[in-house]
DNA sequence: CTGACATCTGAATCAGTAGTCAGGTTAGGG
DNA sequence: CCCTAACCTGACTACTGATTCAGATGTCAG
């Protein structure tokens, strides 16, 4: 499908790596109908013909883009929640982790927000993908009676929700963290909505 | 701005509706780029030329069908919550309202979508009016108890975040209404959320 | 019936761009 | 040093699609 082999020389590599780092900010400024190819190649310093040495065609870039992305927050996500203990905890940092990887990674965010009316199903995989960790780690949580008996994958796409508006409101659409009383707000309610009821403990 | 003038008699308004509501079908099938003026007009049943009597140019007519869509929901949800007396009632009903109006406008869900990548300004107003009438709301639930304190923006934008994830998995990937078992496990997130500090009742 | 305005037509213009290709350049193993 | 695989070049092709415009045509008040 997207095949190409990687190249074999470091010198192949590095371009592809200028390939696919000019497209993150092309893409990610100028969305990626308005984007030509030969903006991501003069970005890049080489020629047109170029870019077809490494990708088929200018939708592999933005598939290997959101692969990138779910990647890189799925790592800063289980780092950024590495030292909690209990549930609560874990949610917190993950927010914060969340938002700190948003900012940090503006253009790739809109990267795989635009993939949605590129090719759905990369966009789709990218959510199934983090839903399903996400679920697993609830369902485990409610097993340790640390979360509220229920659908974990309903909750897990709820979270995903509340934590996409709060990154596209700040952001993306601010270039700056959420306010604390905004932050705290937001997640006071996901504790709420996450606490174990308080008559049927495990 | 969109200047141009409604039509003046019945057969120009009937003309400006059918181009409407081919491009509403069109850009929510295909997308908006995918979309040629051509296929409007096409299904329109009208000559090109036609199209630029009622419209500047594509992009406004997306700007018209978000306003519209803007419109719409936000009179089916007051519509959809009238009856209801409590505020966890009212966002049951509102929930349910939602998924319903996505359900049965899904092209029209799809263009706002999309239109945050054509015009982020029009894409942003349509979230920002809809939040600032849900946070007036949510700031009164406070105010007679019914709602938990806190930043009601807050609140509001993350109950949207809920809601816009239920609708997209379901109405729009599946094109159904979710399952009980998600629906309920979704709501009960969201009024636990919401649900008032024991303690501090008002 | 007729003028005048609103509406409609669709071929032509014009700007842009994804992807190709015939040949150059580089670098490191022998 | 030299050969060869790997890499790079950029002008070119082939095509798409938004918008324009010089005229029809519809309609209705007088």
């Amino acid at each position: 499908m997207n095949a190409l082999p990687r190249p074999s020389t470091a010198r192949g590599e590095a371009t592809r790596r200028k390939l696919l780092t000019a497209a993150e900010i092309e893409f990610g400024q100028n969305g990626y109908v308005a984007t030509a190819v030969s903006d991501i190649t003069k970005r890049s310093g080489v020629a047109q013909g170029t870019f077809y040495l490494y990708f088929p065609s200018k939708i592999d870039v933005l598939r290997e883009l959101v692969r990138d992305m779910g990647r890189q927050l799925r790592h800063a996500l289980s780092e950024g929640t590495a030292g909690a203990t209990d549930r609560l905890s874990v949610e917190r940092l993950g927010l914060e982790a969340f938002i700190a990887f948003s900012l940090s990674h503006q253009n790739l965010y809109k990267v795989v927000m635009e993939s949605q009316f590129v090719d759905e199903t990369i966009y789709r995989e990218y959510y199934q993908t983090l839903a399903d960790a996400y679920t697993v780690n609830l369902e485990r949580a409610q097993a340790c009676g640390d979360v509220r008996q229920g659908n974990a994958s309903a909750q897990a796409w709820s979270l995903m929700g509340v934590a996409h508006f709060l990154g596209l409101r700040y952001a993306i659409w601010r270039h700056e963290a959420p306010p604390q009383e905004i932050f705290d707000a937001t997640f006071e309610l996901i504790a709420n909505g996450l606490a174990p009821d308080p008559g049927g403990g495990a």
